[in-house]
DNA sequence: TTGACTTTTAATAACTATTATCGTTTAATA
DNA sequence: TATTAAACGATAATAGTTATTAAAAGTCAA
């Protein structure tokens, strides 16, 4: 870590207004470093290599932290528990960034929306993603050697 | 239910290679009368209606061969564990729908993919899913009123 | 229909991920 | 530097889910 990343890091925490501290820190180079979507257990792992008495509390603590203050995302706002889809319609979600609501709409009226309308329910949008769910390599493998 | 419903049920089963017990017809019956995305749990207290020595099990177990068996879908494939979303760039997700893995595509890599050109790391699409993040109305009034 | 075999069930223990508590330490700032 | 609020570590507690096991119910060939 070069003094400018460390004042760069006092100007991100500032702006967050949240305080600088040393776990705080190494819990954010080592996510900044990590590929992929790590769990907090993974990022825990890595942090104990440098500040081995950190408790995994903090970790989690720091990472809701950075969420709340927009330094980070979490790769979907639904985990937590199992949710049935009782929609059989071809349908999208409005999920709410907030208080995680998903409100189903309908394929047709996301279109119209999509087009410049406004949506139900007064939402307000604030981003758009696509998710693409089907078979990786390594399961269509699977699936083929099976049958 | 009528006759009629119940055979209907039997013949679900029958192409899902699923026995037909009381308990999965109750199961199945409430999960279609239930709107939104209940959780096992409200599944649960619905279902104790009807079968009150119902286990809280039976209908996590239920609920999981429904979704193996493709009858229902779960939400988000992502629940379970918090995910840091570590890239910064707009990118989407290809999520197997299997292993349940999460990679990355660029969001100029989806656009071309989506006009016909295939996915990266072979991946095969089974479908898409469109999120539309922000805040629901009750969330935006609270927003409001705080600010 | 019966008997052999398989699946499902209820009860409950166990496990995983996460959060709350609380006494101590550290950072912000006056 | 002293004060105060925020953050920390240890650990207990909780929520959601899964594993285990013996009993009950379902399946199927004869």
């Amino acid at each position: 870590m070069t003094v400018s990343d460390a004042n760069q890091f006092r100007a991100l925490c500032d702006s967050a207004g949240i305080a600088v501290t040393h776990q705080r820190q190494v819990v954010y180079e080592e996510l900044c470093a990590m590929h992929g979507h790590p769990s907090p257990e993974e990022v825990y792992l890595r942090v104990k290599e440098r500040i081995p008495a950190i408790s995994l509390a903090t970790v989690y603590k720091n990472i809701h932290t950075f969420i709340e203050s927009g330094i980070f995302r979490e790769v979907s706002l639904h985990h937590g528990s199992l949710r049935v889809e009782t929609n059989a319609h071809s349908h999208h979600h409005l999920v709410c960034t907030q208080c995680k609501s998903i409100t189903d709409i309908d394929a047709d009226e996301f279109l119209l929306s999509s087009r410049g309308q406004s949506l139900p329910n007064k939402f307000l949008p604030e981003r758009f993603s696509v998710e693409v769910l089907g078979l990786c390599v390594e399961c269509q493998q699977k699936q083929a050697s099976l049958s």
